[in-house]
RNA sequence: GGCCCCUUGGCGGAACCGGUAGACGCAGCGGACUUAAAAUCCGCUGGCCCGAUCGGGCCGUCCGGGUUCGACUCCCGGAGGGGCCA
């Protein structure tokens, strides 16, 4: 029996898909442009199947796209500054760029395997000045325009790697590699102003109608608009007084306490005469800041014996509210301090528990009876009418903000304010594998950019990583310059940029990667712009998805680009999953170390002891539950791999991996290779003109051909991959049961293999490319237009109607397409089985949907 | 704690606007081919029940209610799982 020689095969298409150069765009205006983008890896080593489910979702588009005639650009290149360089640098003396450039090769063979239609003429890596050198004129650019500031700010700070860490490299309070708790520390970093984009980036997300909603939700959830007002507080017997942003400016009658966070400006001042206090706050700022580790931390306060006056005094506490400096309040959000109501906030509450303060309700529920209603342990959260508060009693909540922000503004004691969680990108890095950030740090000029015709600012090769901390700061002569605006001896900045600058902008990058002055020419960019289809996991739904949206118009804000958006359409994939086995002593086991014995069990292949068989989760090392995808292609060839990534599973869920699934696949493709290669002797030559369908199987192959070809259209344009194969797989089977009688017959079978194979192609192109080259065709399929369906054989000639009697169904009628609503009325009556449920009684009502089903109501 | 999403056979999943629930596949069972095995091909496959067979009945989309001629689909309440923000 013939099988599908894939080797060979794969080895032959990929070769003839880079001479006929197929996969090659360029610029040109007169043709509909499509943009395909895979989120760019970072090369770790070696793909994992994550990348495979990737890069066959966005081939498939790419390569049905470029068949239905857009000029399509599906570009790949490498995410390649990173601290997996740095790690392996120390942990195995590679430098940074050997281990990335070696890395790079590696995945680079193994991606081609996978035979995706890539255009990879255009292949970058940012790790390349060529690169990163248009990234510092941009970061100069933007400094300019005043998008760009050096502030201090709290950092996590590990002391024995001697680095910042970003919040997800905080485990539990420790460095996620040293172990060592980290701690907080002040220093100057660098910001883009990305706060300046909150509205604008938050209000544009409603036009983003080809993402997920989840995304946008997320998004909007980030950026964490809230409308409310900036409160004065006076503070008795000082000049100054405290500004307190709150979202609740109704329920200031029920203040009844004053609390700074304990980084504000006024607690530190504090302290400095105040040795208890000055202990206090370096308690609070040792256990961590982060929204998470306050909430669950226990409300803790010290009172400053300071007291600060009701701005609505004499009506609301006429004796002034205590201040405190309190470990639940976040000098990053609002204004670093607030007023305390405990009755209607829940920390408020539990901190007014702790000191014994007063609590005292100001909004009235509904139904509750207004004597008799108090806070227990729980504040009240709801709307209701207001109470004690003077002017605005008997108001409702949003009313009563209205209200008394319009009486702070007129009295010069407050006003309406919109803040967002959202904070500024702190951008610098404490590391030596990234973008050099382009300034220099004179003594006498202060900040000085460094000149445009200096750039690139490249990164030193001769570095040092046997101590901790950023090589970078011991190199003998990269920190060391001369001032450009003065030429006195200064100090070149030695923080690198957080990797996600570069992935902020390489999608603009690949539509002019050879441009040398220029990030991109505007021509190129103007056409490309925007990615039509980005695809990529759902953990980027946030940071590099927000930080991409802001760069564009970052970059529209200093004349690179006229674009707002980057991304027109989204799709974001799920995680592949695989079983988990662990042995008697509870150790992890790959699945190549377990099989199943005779009568089923999974056992240890080494001793042959049961193993538990754990729960279905993420591929991940220290699970020990991966499969490498390099062995599977090499077994079972690409397209089996990339079939099984598209198959069963919805894309945008998890998939399981599993065996039986791939061996699904393989078993299929051999399947189709016999469904051709079998048939091959009784087909006409290609091009033979197609004679009208005579027997009805004839007529019914026509149909199914072409009502396949309208579904799998749709489902592809929705995403629905999965859909799709089944679709295919059905219609396969369909053909197979075809047995062509005279010359007819055999047209429409080559017809119907023709329009098969054609389909197929997207998702299995190496197989596809050889049944067509066996069907006689010299033109290559990658080449060859997507077949279209005609219109007038997309529907069947009769449907099948369904009877219903109240509701369940009784009988099923054949009828012609169409059928007037009496004619099927009069049919459904005249059913036997109908009848004998009629009993001879005339039905209540008959309810008919044409060419659905018939409902007979006794 | 708030907001959002999900829950369909042994399993992954189909079912478009409320109109024949379970497409397609995996696993399983029975059969053919074979000395045998693999591969391949054919048939069956939600549960319970009646019936010699063709056939027929009842139940069934997490649970409870509702709307409707008709509900996996819409509404209310609950349970379980997941995500985001706290």
């Amino acid at each position: 029996m013939s099988r599908y020689p894939f080797r060979a095969s794969e080895q032959k298409w990929q070769r003839i898909w880079e001479e006929r150069r197929c996969f090659e765009a360029r610029t040109d205006p007169s043709r509909p442009k499509y943009y395909v983008l895979e989120m760019f890896p970072y090369p770790s080593g070696r793909i994992h199947m994550g990348h495979v489910r990737n890069y066959t979702l966005g081939d498939v588009v790419a390569r049905v796209k470029r068949r239905q005639g857009f000029n399509v650009l599906h570009p790949m290149g490498w995410d390649a500054f990173g601290l997996p360089a740095e790690n392996a640098a120390i942990q195995k003396g590679v430098h940074p760029a050997e281990w990335t450039w070696a890395n790079i090769r590696e995945m680079r063979e193994q991606i081609k395997a996978m035979g995706c239609s890539l255009d990879w003429r255009r292949e970058f890596a940012t790790c390349d000045p060529a690169y990163y050198k248009h990234e510092q004129a941009m970061f100069l650019d933007m400094m300019e325009r005043g998008l760009v500031y050096r502030k201090e700010s709290w950092v996590n700070w590990d002391p024995v790697d001697q680095t910042v860490l970003a919040n997800e490299q905080v485990i539990d309070g420790r460095g996620w590699r040293s172990g060592a708790p980290v701690e907080r520390r002040k220093l100057s970093q660098w910001f883009f102003r990305i706060t300046a984009y909150a509205e604008e980036l938050l209000e544009a997300i409603d036009r983003l109608e080809r993402w997920p909603e989840k995304v946008r939700l997320m998004q909007k959830n980030w950026i964490g608009r809230s409308e409310g007002a900036r409160v004065r507080f006076p503070i008795d017997g000082r000049e100054e007084a405290i500004e307190v942003f709150t979202t609740r400016p109704d329920t200031l009658f029920g203040a009844s306490f004053l609390a700074l966070a304990p980084d504000h400006p006024l607690a530190q001042k504090l302290a400095e005469e105040n040795p208890d206090l000055a202990a206090f706050i370096a308690e609070c700022l040792r256990t961590g800041m982060s929204e998470e580790v306050i909430e669950k931390a226990e409300k803790k306060g010290f009172d400053t014996g300071l007291r600060g006056r009701h701005p609505l005094a004499p009506w609301g506490a006429p004796d002034g509210l205590p201040i405190y400096v309190a470990n639940f309040v976040l000098m990053d959000y609002g204004t670093g301090a607030i007023f305390g109501c405990p009755a209607h906030d829940q920390r408020d509450l539990e901190f007014a528990r702790r000191y014994g303060l007063p609590v005292r309700p100001v909004v009235l529920p509904p139904d509750a009876d207004p004597a008799r209603f108090s806070i227990g342990e729980e504040a009240y959260l709801g709307d209701g009418r207001l109470v004690n508060s003077a002017f605005l009693d008997g108001l409702g909540v949003e009313e009563a903000k209205r209200k008394v922000i319009a009486w702070l503004e007129e009295h010069g004691l407050g006003k309406r304010e919109i803040t967002y969680r959202l904070r500024d990108w702190g951008v610098s890095r404490q590391r030596y594998w990234g973008c050099p950030i382009p300034v220099v740090h004179c003594e006498h000029c202060g900040i000085v950019p460094v000149p445009r015709e200096q750039l690139p600012v490249t990164l030193p090769q001769d570095v040092d990583f046997s101590k901790p901390g950023n090589p970078l700061e011991r190199h003998p002569t990269f920190r060391h310059v001369d001032c450009p605006a003065c030429g006195r001896p200064a100090r070149r900045e030695t923080d690198t940029f957080d990797t996600f600058v570069e992935s902020s902008w390489y999608f603009a990058r690949f539509c002019s990667p050879w441009a040398e002055n220029a990030p991109f020419l505007r021509e190129d960019v103007d056409y490309w712009l925007p990615v039509d289809q980005y695809i990529g996991g759902v953990e980027h739904a946030v940071l590099h998805l927000l930080y991409s949206r802001f760069f564009t118009r970052a970059m529209s804000a200093c004349g690179y680009l006229d674009l707002d958006e980057p991304f027109a359409g989204l799709f974001t994939q799920g995680m592949i999953t695989h079983r988990t086995f662990r042995d008697a002593e509870g150790r992890w086991l790959t699945p190549e170390e377990v099989r199943r014995d005779e009568s089923g069990r999974w056992v240890a292949v080494a001793d042959g002891r049961p193993v538990e068989v754990g729960r279905v989760e993420k591929m991940s090392k220290s699970r020990m539950n991966v499969v490498d995808p390099t062995s599977i292609m090499e077994a079972y060839g690409a397209d089996t791999a990339r079939l099984f990534m598209l198959s069963d599973s919805p894309p945008d869920r998890d998939l399981e991996w599993t065996d039986a699934g791939i061996d699904g696949a393989w078993r299929y493709l051999n399947r189709l290779w016999r469904l051709v290669d079998e048939r091959l002797g009784l087909l006409p030559p290609p091009g033979t003109p197609l004679p009208e369908p005579h027997t009805p199987a004839e007529r019914e192959l026509k149909r199914w051909t072409h009502r396949t070809i309208a579904r799998v259209r749709d489902e592809l344009e929705r995403f629905h991959f999965n859909k799709a194969v089944a679709l295919l797989r059905e219609f396969s089977n369909h053909i197979e049961g075809f047995r062509p009688e005279g010359e007819s017959g055999r047209a429409l079978l080559r017809e119907a293999l023709e329009a098969l194979v054609g389909m197929l192609e997207p998702m299995v192109p190496h197989l596809a490319e050889e049944l067509w080259e066996r069907l006689g065709h010299r033109r290559i399929l990658a080449e060859t237009p997507w077949p279209e369906a005609d219109e007038a054989w997309t529907v069947a000639e009769t449907v099948r109607i369904a009877v219903q009697v109240n509701g369940r169904r009784r009988a099923e009628l054949e009828l012609p397409r169409g059928c007037s609503e009496e004619e099927v009325r009069r049919r459904a009556l005249e059913e036997p089985r109908i009848r004998r449920f009629l009993e001879g009684r005339e039905p209540r009502r008959v309810i008919v949907v044409p060419d659905r089903i018939v409902n007979v109501v006794l």
